[in-house]
DNA sequence: CTGTTAGCGCTTTCAT
DNA sequence: ATGAAAGCGCTAACAG
């Protein structure tokens, strides 16, 4: 760029004096229309016991408009005891589910008239839910969507002092949470693979300690048991390296398992490259499926089959029932009907054996 | 874990009252303690002009501990005309470096007692930051920090009218921007490459209305040329089928480019999957470098060179720019001192001319 | 040293 | 059909 492209600075434009207009308020337009300012709000909220002159209306709605009247939140919220606005707490991990967790609560917060704000879950010091009820009891918040990635084992009591929901987890007493069939994507998984002839299969995960990993590794348990299936659970850390690991461990297994399936995108990578450094051709030694559904897995060495999971719909539903919750509503856990949906792409192939 | 298992339904547990303990308020210490409310607000704000006596000070920061008081930020900010809160627009797309982003903004407006939102930025229709306006004149949040994929062009005037920052893009006025070091970034994959003997390159990135495309686009084409280098800049979406797209139209040059760099992840994919089924070797025939750093970069197939960005710094940086202006301090354009980082694996080799 | 007073901007009975 | 008045919980002059 030479000194004629728009990249330049253009210093007549520096320090332009900030322009912060004062926002005008209840009593700006009840001066002007000459009313008083109760007359004001009953219009501008449409408030049903109302009987106000038309003339009058239209001018109140009319001077709103050209003044560009902004209710102040706090005000009105600091007067009716509801924000209009929810805490999410999520683990910012590079793990994709939040993202599209996060989208699909955030939309319907807005459908709905309120506003998120997301705090953080520092991954190497996870805290109690608890820790976050200041929000509520500052009126900054309404109430909490709860996604941390401790197990509930370790926070005790005290939580439901403020409105809360467990989002994709299952909090210290039943009524609070909102969670997706987990058992229904393992049963993908297992029938996907047993009807290509697999009888032998593991599962690379997260640790035990998260609860929708939790809940997979039991329904696999179960489930293998009773068709009389072998299994591996392994545990690992939700990163590239933890499926690495895993993977090398797996291949070790004395009776090596010929479909695995992987809890997370990032751990995926971690074991396709374990396996690609191994020689062990996917799918023609292994088959594997994610957990995790992404876009990126239709374009890898080998496409990876997944099982998609209705994010957006769990963080629509969290919110759904959140907002009951403030509402006073009933308490009650929710499943996302929403399925999981198996992908089919071209990394699950017939059993090894069969064919030998 | 059988039927006895922690993952039945505690049917005793259902339903439990929800206790939402109404909180303290100030008017409640001073009653406890016996003096006026305002002594309790000095106490407890540590007015720096309060002299009050000891003892009284001691009980009213007991009682306050005691009954577990908290300041309601929505009164306090009324009176204050400050929330304490920003808002955040961000495209949540699926692209990693939002995270990163998001994360250390996250982090450093909570050192400063400031509290985010996040505003999706529907990807379909992307709306001029002015859209957003209104969170400020809501008394909603201080100040915005706004991360939308326009390129500037598009809003005009009418923005200034609430304190915001543009991260990672420049708005329509300097003065207002923070953004890293895009120049650096394409300078440190042409040396890169050049050094290895490519003089013909290619960069494949998003659509040149992305402020940070457009500026890299700008630094390539100015380096190139001065460096009597060839360069073919491919814009296509930020997305795998992008990525494809523009590779397999890359592949079609006439003078085919034996290096490219690649704008965001998820084109990534989409490149590193065409050149495989063109069956052009990489690093072999072609190197590649990736401007989105992530560790699964390194699990791939060929372990791909990135440039690592500061993006936890821009975050950061936003958040100190916005806390500025919010102070009415001056206001000017910053550029986030962090250095671009390549960070070398094996996706770049040799030009294969040289070779030959 | 501490209490009084006066709001911040809005909603909501209760009158008229 | 509209105004008056009270008050959400807190802070900040200003008195005393």
């Amino acid at each position: 760029m030479t000194s004629r492209d728009d990249d330049e600075q253009d210093s007549s434009q520096r320090h332009a004096a900030p322009v912060h207009r004062r926002v005008s308020r209840l009593i700006d337009i009840a001066e002007a229309v000459g009313v008083h300012t109760s007359t004001v709000s009953r219009v501008l909220n449409g408030d049903p016991a109302q009987s106000v002159r038309p003339e009058i209306y239209q001018r109140i709605l009319a001077v709103a408009r050209q003044q560009g009247y902004r209710p102040n939140a706090l005000a009105r919220a600091l007067k009716q005891r509801r924000v209009g606005a929810f805490a999410f707490v999520i683990p910012l991990l590079r793990n994709p589910i939040w993202v599209r967790l996060q989208r699909g609560a955030l939309q319907r917060a807005a459908e709905l008239g309120y506003v998120v704000m997301i705090m953080e879950e520092p991954d190497d010091d996870p805290r109690p839910p608890d820790a976050y009820r200041y929000l509520v009891e500052e009126s900054r918040a309404d109430g909490l969507l709860i996604a941390t990635s401790l197990r509930v084992k370790e926070h005790a009591d005290g939580v439901s002092l403020a409105p809360h929901v467990y989002v994709n987890r299952r909090g210290p007493r039943r009524g609070n949470d909102v969670i997706m069939d987990e058992a229904g994507a393992v049963r993908l998984f297992v029938d996907h693979v047993t009807k290509l002839g697999h009888r032998n299969l593991a599962i690379i995960d997260g640790p035990a300690a998260v609860d929708t990993v939790h809940r997979r590794a039991i329904a696999a348990r179960r489930l293998c048991a009773r068709r009389d299936l072998g299994l591996t659970v392994l545990h690992t850390a939700a990163t590239e390296d933890g499926g690495w690991d895993a993977a090398a461990q797996m291949l070790r297994l004395a009776l090596r398992p010929t479909a695995c399936a992987v809890g997370s995108l990032n751990q995926l990578f971690g074991v396709l490259a374990a396996l690609r450094q191994a020689d062990v051709p996917v799918p023609g030694a292994m088959s594997v499926v994610s957990f995790d559904d992404d876009e990126c897995l239709a374009y890898l060495e080998v496409p990876v089959t997944s099982v998609a999971m209705p994010l957006a719909e769990l963080g629509s539903a969290a919110v759904d029932a959140l907002v009951s919750r403030v509402d006073g509503g009933e308490q009650r856990d929710v499943l996302v009907r929403a399925p999981m949906i198996l992908v089919p792409r071209e990394s699950v192939g017939p059993c090894p054996t069969l064919l030998a």
